[in-house]
DNA sequence: CTTATTTCGGACAAAATTGTCTTAAATGTA
DNA sequence: TACATTTAAGACAATTTTGTCCGAAATAAG
C-alpha cells in the first residue's frame, strides 16, 4: 500500500505528535528506538516532511523535532503520503497504465474508482491529533 | 497497490482469457505485443499462475497458454494477486508491523481495516470472464 | 528420426528502493 | 570564542524488485 519509507514517516510523526503534546521536542536516536525505524534512513525522511511543513526542526543542543498545536491538527495522513509517495495512491491506473480513465479505461478500472476513493477518504479525513492520542492513551501501538 | 509483476500477471491472464474465448492459444510474444508487458519476464510470472492452475500452459508447436471454460468463470483476481503478491494486501498492517490486531492495533488498524475489507471484496467478487468480457467487447484497454 | 516451435528453469544483469556513513552547518552554553 | 549537541545533505552500500538470456525439455508434423 505504501512504500517503507512512507510507512517509517508516518510511524516517525505519529512518535514526534505524542511527544509534541507534553510540549517535548524529539531527537531522531529517540524516534528510531520507539518507532524501529532505522536512524539515518528515518532522518532523511524527516527532512521531507520538515520541507513540506508538516513537521519543525531545529538543530543544535535541546534541538530535535516537533508539532505546532496546528500543525497536529491540520495534518492529514493524506498530506504524509503525498509528500513521501505522491499521489499515484489516489489517481494511479491498478494495472500500471500511464493513462487510465473514464475515456480509456483499463479492464478493473471501473471495479478501482470506488476503493481509491474509499482510501483518499480514509487519509484526508484522519488526522494526526487523532492518531497520536491514541498512541499517547496506549490505545494504540507503534512497534511488534 | 500491486507488484509491478503481479500488473503483468493480471494483464496476461485477462488477454490470454479473451483470446481462449475464441478457442485460441496464447504465445507469450502474443502477450507481450498486446499487453506492452517483458515477454520474458511476463513468462516468468505465466509459470507461477499455471503452478496455481490459474491459466494452462502446453509446449511444442501449437502450444502456448490458454484458460478453460471453468477457469474463466471460477479465477477471481484475488486468486491472481495472492498467488503473486501473497495476502499482504488482505491481512497486512498498513504501517507494515508484524503483528497488528483488534490486541495491538498499529494507529492506523481501525481506519485500515475497513478499507482492506473494501478491496478484498472488489477482488473476490471480480471475475476473470466479467473483465475479458469488458476487453473483448472494446471497453476497456490495456495497452496505453 | 529429425526438425521446428514453444514453454521451462536457472543463472545473470539492471534498476529501484532501502539503508549507512561521513562531513558540514546550525545553535545553545560556558 | 570554544565546545558539545543536534539536524542537513550527499556519497556510498546493501537489498529487493524487475528484467534478460540461454540451454533444456516437451511436442507436433513431415
Amino acid at each position: 500500500m505504501f512504500s517503507k519509507t512512507c510507512e517509517h514517516g508516518i510511524k516517525a510523526v505519529i512518535y514526534i505528535a505524542t511527544q509534541s503534546m507534553d510540549g517535548k521536542r524529539t531527537k531522531i536516536g529517540d524516534i528510531a528506538k520507539n518507532t524501529g525505524t532505522p536512524e539515518a534512513f528515518t532522518a532523511k525522511v524527516l527532512g521531507q516532511l520538515t520541507r513540506h511543513n508538516i513537521i519543525n526542526s531545529y538543530t543544535g543542543p535541546y534541538g530535535g523535532f516537533d508539532v505546532t498545536e496546528e500543525q497536529m491538527h491540520n495534518v492529514k495522513m493524506s498530506d504524509i503520503v503525498s509528500a513521501i509517495d505522491g499521489d499515484a495512491i489516489f489517481n494511479g491506473c491498478g494495472l500500471g497504465l500511464s493513462e487510465c480513465n473514464e475515456q480509456f479505461p483499463c479492464p478493473m478500472h471501473h471495479k478501482f474508482v470506488s476503493v481509491r476513493q474509499q482510501i483518499k477518504e480514509m487519509l484526508t479525513q484522519t488526522t494526526l491529533s487523532e492518531l497520536a492520542t491514541g498512541l499517547k492513551d496506549g490505545k494504540t501501538v507503534l512497534l511488534r
